[in-house]
DNA sequence: CTAGGGTTAG
């Protein structure tokens, strides 16, 4: 299918101030002068005011208030990202602040405050310490920047330690509305640690006991890190304790929800905010697109993305990212496409989102070109740096699902000596990945040696391997029918059952022959075959068949791998129905469309005839038969020009 | 008018 998508943006040139030491000094622009419409700008203008404003600010011989300010700024540039410079500005105004006699003193409690919490935002706890520890006197104001800045850091039971010493140290400190999200954001980061997670309910006794329990700060940070350990009760029984219309009281619950992978629900609270009359921000839309994406239910995708053009929201990269991955994940990657060329705060999650998306959509050239956009745009630095460290640091996570591919291509090549090396290896690796053992047997089953295919069966069920159930689903109007193997719990289930047995003996007739290979191995020979027809993937696009407009698009989605035949099925159906069909499974996209505009099928009447033959079925099988041909229309027009 | 806060995307 040739590409019909608009091509790649043209990245905007840097911006021109590059040189921080050369750039305007702040007071020269106010801070809502508008910016160049440059496409990287967050970027662009923490780098371009600050140091030049603190060479400025240390020339007018600054009293402790300008360095308080100053720290203050440096430290919204250093985190995060951090930035090494930010820090060594930081060092500079701290030992500057040293020389003038601005610190030391008993009156001097804010502004070295102001420093710790610089050294704190630079992911620096022990600098922050050293300062903590060289203070006459501290406030609370002191303790929760120490407490958030080990928190932030990872360095969790240190910040639990510093909790604790601060309900200690007397009457004239005590935690506040500010002490528990600072500590309690921390320490639910990155999915926590064992240990200390577990003291979330403590933590939540405490905040009781401080009567804070309604605070809408506290109730968040409360919420996910019960999410984080996904307690999801838990997390409820906060959201209720807050009883509070703050939107992102509302946001942590929505996340809450997607944590404990429960969509549904983050849906329905989703729904409840918008009903109460609270408006969603860009926090809360991003999560529901990629909730939108991940249940690949496009219409109701299209209406929250409709709503949130509605809304007065600031929209921010996150928010167009997860919208671009909405589409993509919904099987529409031209919209995935247009959102990306349209998204004016491109970072290197959208080219790493819309990279992956073509992957995902079989257009490799595409990727490659977006990657040298990319690069173009110099938006690469530390990434790839982080995946080369990544890939050193866990050789066998990143083999094992090469290794997973090679095996796949085995039992396409009937390699039965290569394959069993391979799935030896992997059953080492990864012993409890079900898919290894389904790819071994499934070679076994393709050269019908069922005595071992089923052998590799009871393997799994003696080392307690299990496969998921298969299921399938589809979104017709408001709603999303989902269908299991042999499901005929459907209002509609004769119906359906009989358009597909009606598509089965049509396809069968242009040539499609059942490949008996990838049904379930227990059950008898003579049957296998018509096991293969009320897969799930099958029994949805019967469904999606007689319930869509004719000739309209279709799109399947599946939990697990594609079955072989099921595949194989698809191209036929396509081609029978004149559907466009979009089929996401578990690792992939497969596109199948007989009726790309470059085929000449639905040219009308004057089809050619062959052996009395129509010729929509003359071209089928030769598409189709022919070993080359995969899901993707444009090898059907590689063929059919070869012919001609 | 000097220091501290919660929730998103791949």
């Amino acid at each position: 299918m040739p590409l019909l998508l608009p091509p790649p943006p043209t990245p905007t040139p840097p911006c021109a101030s590059r040189d921080p030491l050369h750039a305007a000094p702040r007071r020269s622009r106010s801070p809502s002068t508008s910016r160049p419409p440059s496409r990287h700008r967050r970027t662009a203008s923490a780098r371009s005011t600050l140091p030049a404003a603190a060479r400025d600010l240390l020339a007018d011989d600054p009293t402790p208030r300008a360095f308080c300010a100053l720290l203050k700024a440096a430290s919204s540039s250093a985190s995060p990202p951090r930035r090494p410079s930010s820090l060594g500005l930081g060092a500079q105004l701290h030992a500057q602040a040293v020389v003038r006699g601005f610190l030391g003193g008993d009156d001097s409690t804010i502004l070295a405050t102001a420093v710790l919490s610089f050294y704190a935002s630079c992911r620096e706890p022990d600098l922050a310490r050293k300062m903590f520890d060289g203070m006459p006197r501290r406030n609370a104001v002191t303790w929760n920047a120490l407490i958030k800045g080990y928190a932030q850091a990872g360095r969790r039971e240190e910040a639990i330690l510093l909790f604790r010493d601060m309900k200690r140290e007397g009457s004239h400190v005590a935690p506040d509305r500010y002490t528990f999200p600072a500590l309690l954001s921390g320490i639910g980061r990155d999915g926590g640690s064992g240990r200390t997670l577990e003291l979330g309910g403590a933590l939540h006794a405490h905040v009781i006991k401080a009567g804070l329990e309604r605070d809408p700060f506290v109730g968040a940070s409360l919420v996910s890190l019960y999410a984080a350990r996904r307690t999801l009760e838990d997390a409820k029984v906060a959201f209720d304790q807050v009883g509070s219309s703050d939107p992102i009281v509302w946001s942590s619950m929505i996340s809450a929800y997607v944590n404990c992978e429960e969509e549904e629900g983050a849906l329905l609270i989703f729904f409840n905010m918008l009903c109460q009359d609270i408006k969603p921000t860009q926090f809360v839309y991003s999560t529901v697109f990629s909730v939108c994406g991940r249940m690949g239910i496009l219409e109701m995708g299209k209406q929250v993305h409709a709503h949130s053009l509605k809304s007065n929201t600031e929209k921010d990269a996150a928010m167009f990212n997860a919208l671009l991955t909405m589409y993509s994940d919904c099987g529409c990657i031209n919209d995935a496409q247009k959102v990306f060329s349209s998204n004016d705060c491109v970072n290197v999650i959208s080219y790493n989102s819309m990279i992956s998306a073509l992957g995902q959509h079989g257009y490799p050239k595409e990727a490659l070109e977006h990657f040298r956009q990319m690069k173009f745009a110099g938006l690469m630095p530390d990434e790839i740096g982080k995946a080369m460290k990544t890939i050193n640091e866990m050789p066998f996570e990143a083999e094992a699902p090469l290794w997973r591919i090679v095996l796949g291509a085995c039992s396409k090549h009937r390699d039965i000596e290569t394959g069993k090396r391979i799935a030896e290896m992997l059953f080492e690796m990864e012993p409890y990945e079900a898919t290894n053992y389904i790819l071994l047997g499934n070679i076994y089953a393709r050269l019908g040696r069922w005595t071992e295919a089923e052998k590799v069966r009871s393997l799994m069920g003696e080392r307690g391997v299990y496969k998921d159930d298969a299921f399938s689903w589809i979104e017709m109007g408001q709603r999303t029918y989902r269908f299991g193997v042999d499901d005929r719990s459907h209002p509609i289930s004769r119906e359906i059952y009989r358009n597909l047995d009606r598509l089965i003996s049509t396809i069968k007739v242009a040539g499609y022959v059942p490949d008996i290979s990838f049904a379930a191995h227990n059950i008898q020979r003579d049957r296998k075959e018509e096991s293969l027809y009320y897969h799930c993937e099958k029994l949805a696009f019967a469904f999606g068949d007689l319930a869509a407009p004719s000739g309209g698009t279709l799109r399947i989605m599946k939990n697990l791998r594609v079955c072989g035949d099921c595949h194989c099925a698809y191209k036929y159906f396509s081609l029978v129905t004149g559907r466009e069909i979009i089929l996401r499974d578990n690792q992939r996209f497969h596109h199948f469309n007989s009726a790309d505009p470059a085929v000449p099928l639905r040219s009308g009447g004057a089809m050619p005839s062959y052996r009395g033959c129509d010729a929509q079925l003359l071209y089928t099988s030769l598409a189709i038969n022919s070993h080359t041909v995969t899901c993707h229309g444009c090898i059907l027009l590689v063929i059919l020009s070869k012919r001609s």
